[in-house]
RNA sequence: GGCCCGGUGGUGCAGUCGGUUAGCACGCCAGCCUGUCACGCUGGAGGUCGACGGUUCGAGUCCGUUCCGGGUCGCCA
């Protein structure tokens, strides 16, 4: 039987000199100074501690273990002859007595050497994430996590929320991502889906009066993966309140986020409440993105005007959108590499001029803009070393370009980039209806459940008239922080009246509502409560708190880009008496 | 599905204009070393250069196809 252990591995100090301890935990690794000299490392999730040999029985003993195999070591603590000052338990060692072997690694040579298994091959990390997981950097993300999550319960708890789970196997939702579904045995034919995010039931919970729900919710959405969207699953602080406005909402989230990212997060600079409110529109001019990142100083200018007839094709009757800066020095091989991101990223051209030291126009476009050097060197401010970035086309996909070029530009040139903060601000006013690029028809903007402005009324007045409809904003907000989307919510639309005229507007009736939100609009004929909620996103938050940029070093076991679990090998095919419960046949290929 | 980048001993990387035996660091094995802590020193093993095909006297290197991974566009109410 194992011995107990009465010390942790980061916890014995010279006071303890003395003592006889039993400590347990991974070989990390063994330092052989001389023949039966030598010091071995043993960590457990508290720390290391040193192990010292020096007996030729020990080393007999000890010189076969694999690293990482798990040990229990009894023996005395003593002073250290030479200390290290940065251990925790540099002052001291473990002068063993017994050391017995718990737990044998087979392997001498393991995929990756576990404190740089961040270095390594991401699928090879994947497949062996619990070694992945053995360095202290790596476990590091997911024990912040949890402190995160149970802080975040307790602030909305202290708050008055009540934590309510909600099903996971519920209705196929007929918008928004595709669903991951679930064959139903006992229904030929049918099938439950896994929620994409808990909407329903969060305002359905409302109609039932429970007044303030929150929500450490699996959002389940099968869409393909990003740098910093997981494909699959991922995590919602979902939170819901009763009788509430968007500014109890917001005040609710500042008031948890705030001290979360102070306490937590790799940078101490935090943005205050109230954040800064920027609506839809303006976001997208100054910023050419609905999830700017502040800390960065550049905006982007309209030079739509200034260029027209200049001669340069893709400016003609285009939107043209521009970044400057001054003082630009880069080589022309930088400024192809700037463009190439751009196009990476955007799948847009850009273009460029400079600035000599005589105020002329030079290098790339400028050609082209001899006619409207001078409105252009007004409407920018330029001067004499500034570089011009231009991007042009349809209203939005300029914007987006530019915003693209704003967010390369004030990363890469000096000066633009106040990395160390977290600058958070509230997108608003996002327009309740856009045009669709497919269907050239009007369409909901992001989603059918938010309330206009403007109620009944807004949507009377503007029906029929695709202008006025294109500009009614919705109470609807984003929370973004240092480029990132980090929650996503609405004051929800509580009135069937005015869920149905909203849907008249796409095209809808009665009946669409009806059919798509059964609950829903059933349970809201019953009197329902003005509700409004948010659902800040749990993986992107402790992305930004660790500053890790791929999301899958805050996620314990992640999947690859393509969805696939390689450490379990999910997914994976199943015999076909599975297949036959549930009466599912498959297509040879 | 499109585009971009990458794939070289267990791991991370270098490999020039196509040219001899594919280098380096870490890890592994052996030996030496009684105060190391990123231990050090000496020696050693370990490679179908992702796969297939082509060009060539000669391919890690050039070309084509394909597979895998990451990023990105589409997508993400």
């Amino acid at each position: 039987m194992m011995q107990s252990r009465t010390h942790t591995c980061g916890e014995l100090r010279l006071s303890d000199a003395g003592k006889t301890v039993t400590i347990v935990g991974w070989l990390e690794n063994v330092r052989e100074v001389g023949s039966n000299f030598a010091f071995c490392v043993l960590r457990d999730y508290y720390g290391t501690t040193q192990v010292v040999i020096e007996t030729e029985d020990m080393m007999k003993l000890v010189k076969p273990i694999n690293k990482e195999s798990t040990l229990s070591v009894t023996g005395t603590v003593r002073e250290r002859e030479s200390k290290n000052p940065k251990l925790p338990t540099g002052e001291i060692e473990v002068v063993p007595e017994k050391i017995e072997v718990l737990g044998k690694c087979v392997h001498n040579q393991l995929p990756f050497e576990i404190n740089k298994s961040k270095d390594a091959d991401e699928n090879t990390r994947l497949k062996y994430r619990f070694l992945d997981l053995r360095n202290p950097a790596v476990k590091s993300n997911i024990v912040l996590r949890c402190q995160v999550v149970a802080e975040l319960r307790r602030l909305m708890t202290e708050k008055g929320f009540l934590e309510i789970t909600t099903p996971i196997l519920t209705a196929s939702s007929p918008e928004g991502a595709r669903d991951y579904l679930v064959p139903a045995r006992n229904h030929p034919g049918k099938f439950y889906a896994l929620p994409q995010a808990p909407q329903q039931f969060k305002q359905l919970l409302m109609t039932a009066g429970f007044d303030r729900y929150f929500q450490i919710a699996p959002c389940f959405r099968d869409e393909d993966a990003r740098a910093d969207r997981t494909p699959g699953e991922f995590y919602q602080l979902d939170m819901e309140m009763a009788f509430a406005t968007q500014e109890d909402v917001l005040s609710t989230l500042e008031d948890v986020l705030v001290p979360v990212f102070e306490k937590f997060g790799k940078y101490k600079r935090v943005s205050q409440a109230p954040f800064r409110h920027i609506p839809f529109n303006e976001a997208m001019e100054r910023y050419g993105s609905d999830k700017p990142d502040l800390r960065i100083d550049l905006e982007i200018q309209d030079i739509s005007a200034e260029v027209q007839g200049c001669g340069f094709t893709p400016f003609e009757g285009a939107t043209v959108k521009a970044v400057a800066v001054d003082n630009f020095t880069q080589a022309r091989k930088w400024i192809d590499k700037l463009l190439a991101d751009v196009e990476v990223q955007t799948g847009n051209k850009a273009c460029w001029v400079k600035v000599d030291e005589n105020g002329q126009l030079t290098g790339g476009i400028s050609k082209f803009l001899t006619n409207c050097a001078d409105a252009l060197t007004a409407k920018l401010n330029l001067k004499p070393g500034s570089f011009v970035c231009m991007a042009a086309g349809k209203k939005a996909a300029a914007q987006k370009t530019a915003g693209v070029i704003r967010t390369l530009l004030g990363r890469r040139v000096p000066g633009h980039f106040d990395e160390e903060q977290y600058a958070l601000c509230w997108i608003v006013d996002f327009p309740m209806y856009e045009i669709g690029e497919e269907s050239g028809a009007l369409e909901f903007c992001h989603n059918p459940f938010s309330m206009p402005q403007g109620g009944l009324k807004a949507l009377e007045e503007a029906e029929g008239d695709t202008e006025k409809l294109l500009n009614i904003k919705a109470d609807q907000y984003d929370l973004v922080c240092n480029g990132y989307e980090s929650a996503s919510g609405a004051v929800r639309n509580h009135d069937p009246e005015i869920m149905v005229k909203a849907f008249q507007m796409v095209g809808l009736g009665e009946d669409d509502v009806k059919a798509k939100f059964p609950a829903m609009y059933n349970a809201f004929t019953y009197g329902a409560p003005p509700h409004a909620g948010a659902a800040p996103g749990v993986d992107r938050l402790i992305m930004l708190l660790t500053g890790e940029e791929s999301i899958r070093e805050v996620i314990t076991f992640p999947m690859n880009k393509n969805a696939q679990d390689l450490m379990m090998g999910a997914p994976t095919t199943v015999d076909k008496s599975q297949l036959d419960t549930v009466h599912i046949a498959l297509v040879e290929e």
